[in-house]
DNA sequence: CCAAAGGCAATTGCATGCACTTTTTGCCAT
DNA sequence: ATGGCAAAAAGTGCATGCAATTGCCTTTGG
């Protein structure tokens, strides 16, 4: 083999195959329930099959794919109820995450959001769901990152990246953008008076809300590829 | 070695050095700083060293173990900082399954709950320290189930996993028994009550009084090879 | 025509081998 | 004696190969 791993560099083959495989995940590339064959997957990123095993049982143990024993592995494909609970989870935690901010956050950490949340005013008037589920994300991770807790940002940001299959195209849903910032508005709000329990609150609601939103997505979802049971309403 | 894999059975063979070097992580028997070596593994179980390079990858993205590219593997050696922060949400998860328990327990699991809890006192009176951590483990173990949530359940056994190899020894410390149990029991007597926050916050309080009982030990536990700045307070 | 069984192709699981990186050791020069 | 350098030893990272398991397809009996 011709070692020609210089394009996507950077840390391990093992390391970019788990970033490379996760990322299609997380964007949806590849859907839920979707196949991994290792042998595809390793021409696919021109490597042998043992960094992609390795992949598969890391992202297996973050939980992004499920492997069955001699059966090959497949990207996790979640129950409803699975997936209540890790919006559930996801609440709680955001809601731990505001508190602490309200509680810790530096003068600077307290300027820049407020600077960054009213900035982003300009792109919910110009309806740019695009550009605002890029700064979206900016701000929940601002909100992680403040808590001052490596843990808890572990965690978050994992079930997040765990969430991130059934949340695409939750904003447009209409009206979804200008609701999101009042939302935000309420939990900037209470960060910089430094009321952590209503910060905590009104994270939670924020998520709650938003786990709604995406249900209805996660509903239609189940790219099961057999379970081809009637799908299409008569 | 006699070790076999006929004992640890069940799953493949990565799983069994996943489940057998992860137990010596959280059983102590491998202690934070140490060195992993893949070649000395795959002999002492008897295997090659494949499946032990998988498992470490898995035990890594579990923060099990830290893994240095080209430099092996050791048992994480987290800091400080990272230890505080990982209690701190170990209170928090439990505060919300102790909630979460509250409200949604089963009549099943709350006599359930009741009874081991109450038998558990024998435990405390005979001074049975071994037992009675062990019995502690299954009493948190109930209330994780107990949130009746998928998500937080994994979460929260995770980051108990992590936290295991600087947590024993707790109950060594005199009297920490018979407080424990009361703790124990104004967590039971809220849930029971279907007091949600009252509940949550004596899991909180439970698991921040074990966090400073535990601090000591962490402070003097680092195996780190070297690292030996001046830890003891004045 | 359907159902069960057997064989075949495809795929996973693990072992081994080799190349490359890091670390150690030993030697020489200062 | 010490510092530095070089070569060897050790250990990691990945590829390849082979055995074993699974799923599919064909075949055969009812």
């Amino acid at each position: 083999m011709s070692g020609k791993r210089s394009l996507i560099r950077s840390g391990t083959t093992v390391d970019q195959m788990v970033r490379a495989i996760g990322d299609r995940i997380v964007t949806g590339v590849l859907r839920p329930g979707e196949k991994l064959d290792e042998a595809s997957l390793a021409t696919r990123f021109e490597v042998s099959r043992t960094p992609v095993r390795e992949a598969l049982g890391q992202l297996s143990a973050m939980g992004l794919v499920e492997r069955r024993p001699n059966r090959g592995a497949i990207v996790a494909v979640v129950t409803q109820e699975h997936l209540a609970s890790m919006f559930e989870s996801m609440a709680e935690l955001e809601g731990i995450c505001a508190r602490f901010c309200a509680e810790r956050m530096t003068g600077g950490e307290r300027r820049a959001l407020e600077v960054e949340h009213q900035a982003s005013a300009r792109l919910v008037r110009l309806g740019a769901e695009e550009d605002y589920e890029y700064f979206n994300t900016e701000f929940h991770t601002r909100l992680y990152r403040g808590a001052h807790s490596t843990h808890i940002y572990e965690l978050t940001v994992m079930t997040r990246s765990r969430l991130a299959p059934f949340r695409r195209a939750q904003f447009r849903l209409s009206g979804r953008l200008a609701k999101s910032w009042q939302e935000h508005d309420a939990i900037v709000t209470a960060i910089l008076r430094g009321d952590g329990a209503s910060a905590g609150i009104a994270a939670k609601n924020h998520v709650s809300i938003v786990s709604e939103a995406s249900a209805v997505f996660a509903a239609v979802d189940p790219a099961s590829p057999k379970a081809g049971l009637a799908e299409l309403p008569s």
